[in-house]
DNA sequence: ATGGTAGTTTGACTA
């Protein structure tokens, strides 16, 4: 079974990417962000001919994510179901192949100490809850967690220090998921680091390979021993018109 | 030098 994540940036500019990404591959189950559409935006016609069922959670301009699955899911929710904010379209989670599968796109917090900062560290914690919650589910989650957890988790660590996608407020957040139990599924197969999802695109960032880890896939303590293999495909990064996001890939047995 | 790119939208915001 192959699980995939990926921050697309905008589901209708990455249009004839997914598909070719969808053929490349052939996951079994896709969790996407920033889809930045509402809902009749998403080329679902598309993605249903090759092959693929889509639940969607849209917002225009900003946010919107969406779990695409070959089999037809037998649950789908969207947003935390906490009674807090659910105005911005960053969670859907389906009940897939006797898995949940999330697809979560968290806050980047623009600034430290701005209200966007506040609420990233409250939607962490609002997930942290949602995640709780799941307890015994074979659960994997997904997503852009704009949170580089360790310091080999960017290329160049010291220019990153106390910004938004590597303080230790939001690293410690990351660190209260892992403390649930789940398990960093890239950093179980390349513990070495250097290993990157997202790179700028501005400052040839890319081409310098001057990227962070921000994207990630968390994988329940009973599913670690079926996890054969985890990768980023860098290549999606390559060529015209890519995402400033590679996919993640995982393998469960 | 305090910029730079990209998407949405068409001015300004987000990342």
């Amino acid at each position: 079974m192959r699980i995939a994540t990926w921050n697309v940036n905008s589901v209708k500019a990455r249009r004839e990417r997914l598909l070719a990404f969808l053929a490349r591959h052939r996951p079994d189950v896709v969790c996407l962000q920033e889809l930045k559409t509402e809902e009749p935006g998403f080329p679902r016609e598309e993605v249903l001919a090759a092959g693929y069922h889509a639940a969607v959670l849209g917002q225009k301009t900003y946010n919107g994510v969406a779990v695409l699955t070959r089999e037809e899911p037998a649950a789908v929710s969207t947003g935390f179901g906490d009674g807090g904010d659910e105005t911005q379209a960053r969670f859907v989670a389906v009940d897939v192949a006797g898995l949940r599968v999330a697809s979560a796109y968290v806050p980047n917090g623009q600034t430290v100490g701005s209200e966007k900062w506040a609420y990233k560290l409250e939607w962490l914690a609002r997930l942290r809850g949602w995640a709780e919650r799941q307890a015994g589910a074979p659960l994997v989650l997904c997503g852009d967690f704009n949170v580089a957890p360790e310091d080999r988790d960017a290329a160049n660590p010291a220019a990153w220090e106390g910004t938004v996608l590597c303080h230790e407020q939001v690293r410690a957040a990351f660190g209260r998921l892992l403390d649930l139990g789940l398990a960093d599924a890239v950093r179980l197969h390349h513990p070495e680091g250097g290993l990157f999802t997202w790179w700028d695109y501005r400052q040839l960032a890319f081409p310098k390979n001057d990227g962070l880890r921000i994207d990630h896939v968390l994988l329940s303590e009973a599913l670690v021993p079926r996890c054969a293999a985890a990768r980023v495909d860098r290549d999606e990064r390559k060529g015209k018109l890519p995402s400033d996001h590679a996919p993640v890939l995982v393998e469960l047995s």
